[in-house]
DNA sequence: TCTGGGGTCCTAGGACCC
DNA sequence: TCTGGGGTCCTAGGACCC
């Protein structure tokens, strides 16, 4: 059996865990340069604030109905997600993180176990040591915990967890529901069924293996055989990342080639950076400069060049400067451009980098890269950086309502007045 | 005026190679 | 008159996830 847990509204619970005065109260979050809402607690869905909608068209009813904004926390999202994780892995030692606020766990030889007592332990465990609220549903394949995990959070009767294990309660509760809300059926998908008349996950799994297969792919095939009870997929094991990609938004377009360059050293750096934290090198790079979409009255100039670096490196300098060169060969004048990234691709660990015979990277590059890492940690980052990045730090980050970050910096813990 | 970022996998077409 | 088959790489885009 799997399990699958899940935090509820993770971002909106976390903000609220050191401000008790918001229980009760509506809470959105928004994404990177105060966007798009990307989470909101119950209060908020109540108030038809949908996920995803851009900020700037919400104003007027987040004062109104005095909705409480915050700025992403990462760095708290990502110390509470930890110790949530911390926590469900005393439970068994199969787990698979699955993203920020969501586990896989496996349970093998707990047939004389209560599952559900066991979800209801998790649930108690977890909002004691975090004040996180979680939910969990078990079945006998992953797809159908997902699925299950939705229908605990759906269904307030179940205390937050509920279990499928049996064929009458997974015949029962697929004939009833819906796919728009499966793991795996996106909204392209969901349309192209919904036009041939299928509404039920029971209509989805009789479908013939053909045709999934042609317009959902072997993808799709696989999420049929898990829904049918089939057990396809297993726990994945953490791997390193295939690709490192860092994109920004620009708060304004950007008419001007040096100011793009900035942007685009900036972020090899930052996958440099990322490169040495798992010891790896990469071998291809890919540059990409995009002009506002939403903005269809413009001229739009949308480029991607991928690139094969000479030598495997992790130089943040031998980054910048490849990226640079590749954004030479794209870039032309004449638009805005509002968004740029630089992805680090085929990704080798350090001890299997292919060494090349007429050129390396530079050896003095890596005590170097050492130092700026370890400065950067004590000081905070990008407190050393490249002459060719933008030392006066002009270009910030919207972040007007951000949280502290009370469980990861000193300066910033929760204070009691008592 | 204002619209996120980071991933994975899959597919199609064109250029090019032998 | 009549013009193959198999492969790779790159770019681009589609679909999904969080």
């Amino acid at each position: 059996m799997f399990a699958l847990v899940d935090c509820n509204n993770f971002y909106a619970s976390c903000e609220r865990l050191f401000r008790p005065d918001l229980v009760g109260k509506p809470i959105v979050v928004l994404s990177n340069n105060d966007g798009c809402v990307i989470a909101r607690s119950n209060e908020a869905k109540a108030l038809g604030i949908k996920m995803g909608v851009p900020a700037f068209a919400f104003d007027g009813l987040f004062k109104q109905q005095k909705v409480h904004v915050f700025s992403s926390n990462y760095a708290l999202y990502g110390d509470m997600s930890s110790r949530v994780m911390s926590i469900l892995s005393a439970f068994t030692p199969d787990i698979e993180v699955y993203s920020i606020d969501e586990s896989f766990l496996r349970f093998d030889g707990f047939d004389y176990f209560s599952l559900h007592e066991i979800g209801m332990k998790m649930r108690k465990a977890v909002s004691q040591g975090t004040g996180i609220p979680i939910s969990v549903g078990f079945a006998p394949t992953k797809a159908l915990a997902k699925l299950a995990n939705k229908i605990a959070k759906k269904r307030p009767e179940t205390g937050g967890v509920y279990v499928i294990d049996s064929v009458e309660g997974l015949e029962k509760e697929i004939a009833t529901f819906t796919i728009d809300d499966v793991w795996g059926i996106g909204p392209q998908h969901f349309k192209r069924l919904k036009g041939m008349g299928i509404k039920t996950v029971l209509e989805f799994t009789q479908l013939p293996d053909q045709w999934v297969k042609k317009h959902m792919s072997i993808v799709g095939l696989r999420l049929k055989r898990e829904l049918a009870g089939i057990r396809t997929l297993d726990l994945e094991e953490a791997k390193p990342k295939k690709n490192i990609a860092v994109t920004r938004s620009f708060n304004e377009n950007y008419t001007d080639f040096e100011k793009v360059k900035e942007r685009v050293i900036t972020f090899a750096t930052i996958c440099a950076e990322r490169l040495r934290q798992q010891d790896s090198y990469c071998n291809v790079i890919q540059v990409f400069i995009h002009t506002n979409n939403f903005r269809p009255d413009q001229p739009q100039y949308n480029r991607m060049i991928t690139v094969e670096l000479p030598f495997p490196t992790n130089s943040g300098i031998e980054l910048a400067h490849f990226a640079v060169d590749a954004l030479n060969r794209i870039y032309k004048t004449g638009f805005g451009y509002k968004k740029a990234g630089v992805l680090a691709m085929e990704i080798t660990p350090a001890a299997q980098a292919q060494r090349m015979i007429f050129e390396n990277s530079d050896p003095r590059h890596a005590q170097l890269m050492a130092v700026m890492d370890k400065l950067n940690k004590a000081l905070g980052q990008q407190k050393v950086k490249l002459a060719s990045q933008d030392l006066d730090r002009v270009w910030k980050m919207k972040q007007e309502r951000l949280s502290p970050r009370y469980t990861t910096r000193w300066s910033e813990i929760i204070t009691i007045k008592c």
